[in-house]
RNA sequence: GGGCGGUUAGCUCAGCUGGUCAGAGCGCCUGCCUUACAAGCAGGAGGUCCCCGGUUCGAGCCCGGGACCGCCCACCA
């Protein structure tokens, strides 16, 4: 096609799958395993959801990363972009419960084998949704060799570290209160608990001295847990209760008897300043039971239904319907003394959404103090670095009190435990026991555990294969800051204890994408943009910019506005391309850019800098202005200006090929479609631009001289359109003038051809001035506009003028500012004066 | 209860270690089909930088206090 043939709008649409299918067929995203992690560039991805579908976090994500991956590439490292999905236990058990639920069956019908089967071949079918959704974002990951976090070798790792944590003493398996989900019917760790506020009604409830001598009022928002109470607590030092401390009351409902004792933890203000106990049920009574010796009654089951140590009266219900029936009764012997509405915040399951049962459970759990502190040491001492430095502070607060972690889930997806019981006896090991009688343990390890040890279990660890030393450490991790905690804090732990290495140097926290009312993006809201739906709409290259473009160091609102910005620029480059392509016809040309004027030398210049910019931009996480200041560059001063100002000349063309070069490779990264669908058509670029090396730096070519030069030509024209718009000149005539204004030498025709004048150099008397820098453009007579505008006009800007010395002659008077002020800020400002009364001299 | 962000033009946001920092995009107004682009080009209007104190020759920028919004952590029945 010829380049007239091009058509003027660039439509994404028609040129994104060809150019994806280009980059994949080049296999481009897969480096051979070689070289030295050091030397070679990765990413491992934060593994999406095997359920997942592409939601504008890893768009944003996706963008970033592969804004790096690309950077780098073209720097000429061996780039890795590790990729892969995650198991998901319990969203992926759901996603097929549910599946399951329309065929009219149950997990618990099919069994846990057939279930599991069903698992795999729900993965075969919908698994690689998020890949290819990926992939229309225009993501460089590795796709031949995609991991899963449930694969055999995978599975392996997992194994190999449960197996050597145990024998470390840091796993072990215990009787402990753990926070359990009704909804998934699962123990689920602190970090998956979401303190959530609702209103409960407190009921304070008599419980009689068991000498006869009156009562203790207690509160509790749970009544049906006192049928499970071993103990009633105050504090010590409480006057009130200090005499009854050692003696009991008799548990209303039951008749046990509860002995009263006294704990520091009890605070005397709130309510009676007396406490019951119920250790099976409570965290903080868990803790008080334990330290007292006190019984351990489970009155509430796994299944959330009162158990039979509840009482004939009360076993079977469930909890609510138990709470209805302890309180009617308590009413009828009239030991209810008030109840209020009390506000307060409870935990809930971050899966189910249901309210957290704390109860005592046989689970496993992972001691994580020994691992933490070289955790916490990595980013102390900036082995691992946060971005923005804050949320290094936030895991270190994390890290320095960190408590253990409940590891097994009663799910039936996912890692099940490599431990088998045997009578009393226990067997950890990587593969089953010899012998007979051994049983599996049916839990599955929590999701997270395996998502630790990702960094090094996708490239192949235990085995000692050629990934690991040329991929691990990985460079940089990229994510959100919900799963700092979750995951990141735990693959830096895992990766010391058992690589003896950070997995990652940098980890870069990048923004939540909000609403556009400023509400969080979700399902259940309806505020969620699907970005494959914005990809549609404006091509994958816009969407990639507004999101980039958009990030900060904090939330932001998504924002039409930037994927317009970028739709526009993916434009803007398409059609300067056409102009210069149309120009460059079918001569090849690659011969070096000589520059033939200033303004060669000043777009030569300014491309050094942005060239600069951008890679210190995107090295330091800037994307915001990395896209942005690229986004200037295109429209502010290649197009706007160079384009404009070199119209008419025909030895620009080396430059502006150049220039053009230049230009895509380094907007490559953030806009990858359509500088590569440019670059197909520029004459003397060979293969794909995603594998064309980054704009060499070129520091001597920046030209200050030709920088100064060309901003006052700019400035001129500008002030002479300025002076045309407001005198109202006639649109389009021409004014005749006589250019009085030193420095500008050869760009005085230009800026005369961009204000539409005719330079002249007779003696009439001008008409009108325009300040320009270095001086002015004076005009002469014409019938082209009102000279009583004009006047009024330069009167105006004089004001203004008068104004501007008066303030710069204040500060220099002020002897404060002339004595304290840097030499060089206070030159800087008698040159502004001088500037200023320069141009009110030439009005 | 503790901690962390934020509050700048009608809207969404930039403003580095205090001195051309009062900006961008969108929106708005005016004028243009100027042979790359009318989803374009040119010009323009628009802001007590949340409030109150303080430091300084000089403060969106630093310090103290306050208001409001958001997030994280947290075992007060």
């Amino acid at each position: 096609m010829t380049p007239s043939d091009i058509p003027t709008r660039y439509e994404p649409t028609e040129a994104e799958p060809q150019i994806l299918e280009r980059w994949l067929e080049s296999g481009l995203h897969h480096p051979e395993p070689k070289g030295t992690a050091a030397e070679n560039y990765s990413i491992a991805i934060p593994p999406p959801n095997v359920t997942g579908a592409l939601h504008m976090g890893h768009a944003l994500n996706g963008s970033v990363q592969d804004v790096l991956v690309r950077y780098h590439r073209a720097l000429g490292k061996r780039t890795k972009w590790i990729l892969g999905t995650d198991h998901a236990g319990i969203a992926t058990q759901k996603q097929v419960e549910k599946l399951l639920e329309s065929e009219g069956t149950t997990r618990e019908e099919v069994g846990r084998e057939e279930f599991v089967r069903r698992v795999w071949k729900w993965r075969e079918q919908y698994g690689s949704t998020i890949i290819e959704q990926f992939q229309r974002l225009g993501a460089t990951c590795d796709y031949s060799e995609e991991r899963f976090t449930l694969d055999d070798g995978y599975a392996k790792a997992v194994a190999e570290v449960f197996v050597r944590l145990y024998e470390k003493g840091l796993i072990y398996r215990d009787n402990y209160m753990v926070n359990w989900d009704p909804g998934s019917r699962s123990a689920i760790s602190d970090l998956e608990v979401e303190e959530k506020e609702v209103v409960d009604t407190l009921y304070s409830i008599r419980y009689p001295l068991a000498s006869g001598n009156g009562n203790i009022t207690v509160a509790t928002v749970r009544p049906e847990t006192m049928l499970g109470d071993s103990a009633i607590a105050v504090h010590p030092d409480d006057e009130r209760y200090a005499r009854l401390v050692g003696e009991s009351v008799v548990l209303p409902l039951v008749g046990r008897r509860l002995k009263i004792i006294a704990d520091h933890y009890v605070k005397p203000e709130f309510g009676t300043g007396a406490l019951k106990i119920t250790p099976a049920h409570d965290p903080n009574d868990f803790e008080i039971g334990r330290a007292h010796g006190l019984d351990e009654l489970t009155v509430i089951g796994e299944d959330g239904r009162m158990t039979a140590a509840a009482g004939e009266e009360f076993a079977g219900l469930t909890a609510l319907e138990a709470r209805e029936a302890v309180v009617a009764a308590l009413r009828e012997q009239d030991l209810i003394e008030a109840t209020e509405p009390y506000p307060h915040v409870v935990p809930h399951s971050h899966r189910s959404r249901e309210r957290i049962e704390p109860l005592i459970s046989l689970q496993w759990f992972m001691r994580m103090d020994e691992l933490a502190g070289p955790a916490a040491d990595a980013v102390r001492d900036g082995r691992v670095r946060f971005a923005p430095g804050r949320w290094g502070r936030v895991y270190l607060d994390w890290m320095d009190n960190i408590r253990p972690w409940c590891v097994s889930r009663q799910l039936w997806w996912g890692h099940q435990l490599p431990v088998w019981y045997r009578g009393e006896e226990t067997y950890v090991g990587i593969d089953a026991p010899e012998g007979d009688g051994w049983t599996r343990e049916d839990d599955v390890l929590d999701t997270w555990f395996s998502s630790a040890l990702w960094p090094f279990a996708t490239l192949g660890w235990p085995e000692e294969t050629a990934a690991l030393p040329a991929f691990y450490p990985t460079d940089v991790l990229s994510t959100a800051r919900d799963i700092i905690f979750l995951w990141v804090a735990r693959m830096i732990m895992m990766g010391l204890e058992f690589t003896g290495e950070v997995p990652f140097s940098e980890v870069y926290v990048h923004s939540v994408i909000q609403a556009r009312d400023g509400r969080r993006m979700s399902k259940s809201l309806g505020t969620g943009i699907d970005p494959l739906e914005e990809i549609d709409r404006h091509g994958a290259d816009a969407v990639r910019f507004g999101l980039l473009a958009m990030s900060s160091t904090q939330d932001v609102r998504y924002s039409d506005e930037k994927v317009h910005q970028g739709q526009d620029l993916a434009n803007k480059l398409w059609n300067a391309s056409r102009f210069v392509l149309m120009q460059a016809s079918e001569k090849e040309v690659r011969a070096d850019p000589t520059p033939r004027a200033v303004e060669d030398r000043w777009i030569l210049s300014r491309l050094e800098r942005t060239k600069a910019l951008t890679a210190s931009r995107i090295e330091s996480f800037d994307f915001h202005h990395a896209a942005l200041g690229l986004y200037d560059f295109v429209y502010g001063e290649l197009c706007d200006w160079y384009l404009e100002w070199v119209k008419g000349r025909d030895d620009a063309l080396p430059v502006l090929l150049h220039v053009l070069r230049e230009t895509l490779g380094l907007a490559h990264p953030i806009i990858p479609f359509v500088t590569e669908a440019i670059w197909q058509n520029v004459p003397g670029a060979d293969g794909l631009l995603a594998e064309a090396t980054w704009p060499e730096a070129q520091p001597g070519r920046v030209d200050e001289a030709a920088e100064k030069a060309m901003a006052d030509a700019i400035a001129a024209v500008q002030a002479v359109r300025a002076w045309r718009e407001s005198v109202g000149v006639r649109t389009g005539a021409r004014v005749p003038v006589r250019f009085d204004a030193d420095g500008y030498g050869e760009l005085a025709g230009a800026v005369a051809r961009l204000g539409r004048l005719d330079l002249g150099e007779g003696g009439a008397e001008p008409v009108a001035t325009v300040a320009v820098p270095g001086g002015a453009v004076l005009v002469l007579p014409t019938d082209a506009f009102d000279p009583n505008a004009a006047a009024r006009r330069v009167e105006e800007v004089r004001k203004r003028l008068q104004g501007e010395v008066a303030r710069a002659e204040g500060k220099l008077g002020n002897s404060g500012f002339v004595d304290k002020a840097p030499a060089a800020v206070v030159e800087g400002e008698r040159e502004k004066l001088e500037r200023l009364k320069g141009e009110l001299a030439a009005l």
